[in-house]
DNA sequence: CGAAATATGTCAACATGGCTGACATAAATG
DNA sequence: CATTTATGTCAGCCATGTTGACATATTTCG
């Protein structure tokens, strides 16, 4: 088991890496990254809910989000059943950026796929799963898959 | 592939999250874990080898380094060969905290392999050893598989 | 041998991104 | 109307990363 520890830590270390160029060009670090990843992703999103996918206080993520706003990278709307409700959403702006540090990734993860046939994805996705906490496992599952807005479909 | 972008996030981010009640308990950091567990696990290693293999700067090193030397989970000695080395091994009381630091990730990482069939195991090892950076790839297999020294078997 | 390169340590200052606690506001809900 | 909920905000702290400059001991090389 020794080695998957290591190897998760360099590889999740070289994933993450990726996009450091390019959110440096915007003057963005990778905390603006998760959430503009996951606002990308789930458009209309809460902030509640990214607070609770992200598992930080409102006032880390009020500093990133702000900046993402402020530069027209992300939307809030008002709730159209309760107003008190911000509901984020990705500007086209914003959408490129995702999309755009999400293909370096996606690279890499392709490349790392391609290695173990045709069974690869769903066995890397079956062992990630299984490293969840089981407790939030369908919480998890349910933004991975249950996503309305794929950046660059909207 | 964006459902293993985001599978790996939550993966990481709970498997990292494992050892964080018992770390704190000693007011230890993240940043600690990383050295101790590197040096548990390659006895004799040297700083410029520790630097290289968390890619982080000699200031950051030194900062939960010299904590660790000082509470005596590690200790550093002379090289033998080179006298300017200070080559770093895991004090009996510094490997019994890896160990039981590794002890519930490796937990984790048993159940999330345990759903994958027998070939799980080299399976989430490639998938892993793929996402590293080609470059890099040989130098971290190094320090993963070469290892002289499993923290509990000294 | 003496100069240069190497391995390591250290000081000061700064940035990012976590945290806590307290408090404010607007809207929904009972 | 009182309470709860969703969100925002202020002030300050902490962990851990950064840069740049410089110090020391030791090895290596011309």
């Amino acid at each position: 088991m020794w080695d998957i520890i290591e190897l998760l830590y360099f590889a999740y270390r070289d994933f993450v890496g990726d996009p450091d160029s390019v959110l440096a060009t915007f003057g963005f670090g990778r905390a603006h990254h998760r959430v503009l990843h996951f606002v990308a992703r789930n458009p209309g999103l809460k902030v509640a809910e990214l607070l609770d996918i992200l598992r930080i206080t409102k006032q880390s993520l009020a500093r990133v989000l702000k900046q993402l706003v402020d530069e027209g990278f992300v939307e809030q709307r008002e709730g159209e059943t309760d107003r008190r409700q911000r509901r984020l959403f990705a500007t086209p702006k914003g959408e490129a950026l995702a999309l755009r540090l999400a293909t370096q990734q996606t690279r890499r993860i392709r490349r790392a796929l391609a290695e173990l046939g045709p069974e690869g994805h769903a066995q890397a996705r079956r062992f990630l799963v299984g490293m969840i906490n089981a407790g939030g496992r369908d919480e998890a599952l349910h933004f991975v898959d249950q996503t309305t807005g794929v950046p660059g479909r909207r």
